[in-house]
DNA sequence: AACAATAGTTGTATGAATACAACTATTGGC
DNA sequence: GCCAATAGTTGTATTCATACAACTATTGTT
């Protein structure tokens, strides 16, 4: 028996609705962020990850979801285009950091500048108070996850 | 002038905070889904947006952002698993309307019962009307997309 | 010193998503 | 009846994403 249970709470279902709602429209966004980066969405992906602080290899496979070979296919590939170095790690002579370059920051901004994807309509149209909420909540959310 | 103009009201605002939300966390989910459902992630994309009601291949070519030849193909796919049919247009000898059959209503079902993939912290943390209020208007939203 | 575990790299194979050209069948306007 | 537009299909080519095997270099343990 694979046992569904009732994991279903409030909290897991309303997060189904969010993502399901989210998901359906991030077709376009993605066609979109590669459009303006001239980059595959992995790429950016990876970008995305080392915007806060250096990583090693291993640990943006692991953020990103990839494998290591996956991982050094794409740093490869950003180092090339100069969005991204790598240099020696201080304790572990192994492992290797992997850091923004300016030209990288700068792609990120352009991103976050350009790529602004439009709330779909029911959002809109949600009186002040529900946009209140939901902000509130949402930071609420936010905060919890960092 | 590309003029961004200040588009950027609350409720855009607010839509990107969802997005990032959602975006950061949905590493494992379209591998669930597909490993439950046995299919390519597209193919589910195409149930989904069927759920509600039948449609033309080219309103589903539309809904899901890929062009008519990708349509034909996933719909032979999905017709060919039994989860999908086709059936003449009343109205256009042209057109074919594409609707689930019981095993892809099931199909849907299925994906929602068993990939919920959990709610991150910050959500289990919201109080009991917060839940409410996040339920309200995600269903406003979700209603609004139809 | 020997050995298992970790970190990264290279190469390859496969499946998925996307785009395009070229075709048939039907429709509606003229 | 003629012709452009619409609806769908077939086939092909390309790029992306993903997974795996096999390898080198370093580390830490014993």
């Amino acid at each position: 028996m694979t046992a569904p249970a009732q994991r279903s709470n409030e909290a897991d279902q309303l997060w189904q609705m969010m993502v399901g709602l989210v998901w359906e429209t991030r077709g376009e966004w993605r066609r979109k962020v590669s459009e303006v980066t001239g980059l595959p969405f992995s790429r950016t992906r990876v970008l995305r990850r080392l915007f806060d602080a250096p990583m090693t290899l291993t640990q943006l496979a692991e953020a990103t979801g990839s494998d290591a070979p996956a991982t050094t296919v794409a740093v490869n590939d950003l180092e090339t285009r100069g969005l991204v170095e790598r240099y020696p790690h201080p304790e572990n002579k192994r492992a290797k950091l992997v850091s923004l370059t300016g030209a990288g920051k700068q792609m990120i901004d352009l991103v976050r500048r350009t790529v602004r994807d439009d709330a779909p309509p029911g959002v809109h149209d949600l009186s002040k108070t529900d946009l209140a909420h939901l902000r509130r909540i949402l930071e609420r959310i936010d905060r919890a996850a960092r």
